[in-house]
DNA sequence: TAAAAAACCTAGTACCTTACTCGGGAATTG
DNA sequence: CAATTCCCGAGTAAGGTACTAGGTTTTTTA
């Protein structure tokens, strides 16, 4: 389990292709006013969203990205697997076929939170925009509920 | 949010010291025998963590660290918030004061996943060992200090 | 009281990741 | 054909991770 700024940008950008995607598929330029990143970083970062099939690229003019799926089959957890580093460099080492107990909590412990995101869908979190705007302007009659997962 | 390995060393190094500190100081040296770094990381880590009064260290011989409270009041967004750079880096310039809904939808996210780890105790974390387990495959842990047996 | 054990401290460093820059293709549209 | 956009690769600077080395201080114990 690793979160880190690319994960957050990842999200970030896949909100707002799910928020600014109807049918038409977005250009990057355009994913690019909300964030604070150079162009060719986001393609980067949308090059691993696409080797995950998370999203499509359509070439030419008006063309952009779109979800390869609905958001509700899009979860936190691969927006966030699809970017941070999958590779074999997480668990290099580790020869020894037996681990010490702490770190096998700790591995219980990661799948947890992995479990956690895979339970939060893209739609979920595009379906609290008005939400989120409206708990902003109106802070005493709202707060988030702390979801536990089970 | 932010979780990488630092997170993962921590957190393993807090429960070896939950499960071998009964009463008595855990040295660093005998931490290290379950994790893959040099003495001098690990010392970096605990100097986080004592820092957030997680552990007290107990200079000396014999001496070593111990948890700073019980198991049952740390959780594990303590530890992680310990390590994890909390300085200003995080949420640095801000210049605007509106920022884009993708990023607002995103804190609420890291928020939310903040408050699950919150809601996970060390203690828990330790009582998900099942002690005889974890006596098979690390007998000498149970044993009185190798060097003054008696 | 001397020696050893351990925390504690500081500084430097190799490597990896992040994020960027540049320079191009390749496909599609009008 | 020309513009647009994805796509791809290579190189790079800054910063963080993890390590290395060397100390100092405190405390125990012989």
């Amino acid at each position: 389990m690793r979160i880190s700024a690319k994960s957050r940008h990842a999200v970030a950008a896949m909100i707002d292709l799910g928020l600014k995607s109807q049918q038409r598929p977005v250009a990057l330029v355009d994913v690019l006013d909300d964030h604070d990143i150079s162009l060719s970083y986001l393609e980067q970062i949308f090059s691993r969203l696409k080797e995950s099939k998370l999203v499509e690229g359509i070439r030419g003019p008006r063309g952009g990205y779109r979800l390869a799926r609905p958001a509700e089959e899009i979860t936190v957890a691969d927006i966030i697997g699809a970017v941070e580093d999958t590779s074999a460099r997480g668990r290099k080492g580790r020869v020894t076929g037996r681990q010490s107990v702490a770190h096998e909590l700790w591995d219980d412990l990661s799948q947890q939170i992995n479990d956690f995101l895979d339970g939060i869908k893209l739609s979920e979190l595009l379906g609290r925009t008005n939400i989120t705007e409206f708990a902003r302007r109106h802070p005493r009659h709202f707060q988030f509920d702390k979801r536990r997962a089970a």
